[in-house]
DNA sequence: GCAGAATAGTGAGCATGACTCACGGTGTGG
DNA sequence: CCACACCGTGAGTCATGCTCACTATTCTGC
C-alpha cells in the first residue's frame, strides 16, 4: 500500500523532530540555560532590548511567564532588567557581557552544526531535500492555520 | 557563502520542529492529553500491558515521573491499574476501552496526517527527499551518541 | 487638568512533567 | 532465613505554562 511509504516517512520526520529536540536541550542544559530561556535570549539578539511585554508578544507567551524567565536569566546572569528610557512601568531585558557572548557562541555553534548535517550531502540531494522541507513547511503552515481557527483564534 | 544555505536549511528544519511539535500538542490537547502521556499510550499499545518499571525505562524516564502519568492517565480513564499476576510489588498498566479507541482513532488521524503532507508531493520529490532525511537521521543518531559520552554517559 | 481606562510588571496559586531521596512492601539467592 | 535487590510511591525541588488580582504608571477624553 503507498500510504505506508507516508506513515514511513512521517515516521523518519517525528524521530528527526525527538532528535533535534532532545540535542538542543542536551547542548543548552552544558550551558545553564533551558529551550525556553534560550527562545527568549534569541528574540533578544534579534531585536535588541525589549520590554518584557514585547517579549510575551515575540515568545507567544504570558506576561507573567516573561517575569518568570527574566527572572531565571537574570539569576545565571545572561541579562539585566534596566529601566525605561521613557516609561517607567517598564523595564528593559539587556544582554550581560556573559550572555552576549553565550548567544554568539551558540551561533558559532549552529552554524557548525548545519554544517555537519549537510556539508557532506551531494548537492542535487541536498537540493531536493530543501525543496521537499519548503513544500512541507507551507503546506504545515496552511493547516497549522486552519486548525487553529476552530478551536481557538488568537 | 555556501554555508549560509545549511543555516538555511537548518532554520527549516527547526522551523518543522517546532510546528510539528505545536500542532501534536492543540491536537492532543483535544482529546485530553499531553505528548508525555500520549508517549505512555504509544508504548502501550506497541508492548501490551507493561508493569511502570518497564515503561519507565521505555521512556527514558524516572519510575516517579511514570507514576504521576499513570496517576493522570488513570483520572482521566485511559489507562487502568492492574495486579502483576505473579509479582504483588508490581502493577500492569492496562488500557481501559476508551484508552484503547483513543490511541486507535490517534494512529488513523496519523494515516491522515501523513497522508496530507505528502500525497500531493511529486514522487520524485518525495523519494529524494525521505533520502536526504534518511541521512540526515543517520549522521544525527551518530552525533547524537558521540555529544552524549563526554558530557554525561548514562 | 483631571478622572477613568489601558498598560507594565509581579505576587499568589494551580497544573504538568521532570528529577532525587527515602521508605515500605515484596522477591530471591546464597 | 536473611540480606540484598527491586517495585511503586510520598515528599520535596525546579522549570514552564496559565489565570486572577494588584500596584504603579501612562494615556485619553471630556
Amino acid at each position: 500500500m503507498i500510504g505506508d511509504r507516508y506513515i514511513a516517512a512521517l515516521d523518519q520526520v517525528l524521530e528527526l523532530v525527538v532528535l533535534i529536540n532532545d540535542d538542543m536541550t542536551r547542548s543548552l542544559a552544558r550551558d545553564g540555560l533551558t529551550v525556553s530561556r534560550t527562545h527568549l535570549l534569541w528574540e533578544l539578539r534579534r531585536h535588541g532590548p525589549m520590554t518584557q511585554r514585547d517579549l510575551a508578544a515575540a515568545l507567544k507567551v504570558s506576561a507573567r511567564t516573561v517575569t518568570g524567565l527574566v527572572d531565571g536569566l537574570e539569576t545565571t546572569g545572561f541579562v539585566s532588567r534596566q529601566p525605561h528610557p521613557t516609561d517607567r512601568r517598564a523595564t528593559l531585558v539587556t544582554f550581560t557581557e556573559r550572555g552576549r557572548q553565550t548567544v554568539e557562541a551558540m551561533e558559532r555553534g549552529q552554524r557548525e552544526f548545519a554544517h555537519l548535517l549537510f556539508a557532506e550531502m551531494p548537492a542535487e540531494r541536498f537540493d531536493c531535500f530543501t525543496a521537499g522541507l519548503g513544500e512541507i513547511l507551507t503546506r504545515l503552515r496552511g493547516i497549522g492555520l486552519a486548525q487553529q481557527l476552530p478551536g481557538d483564534d488568537r
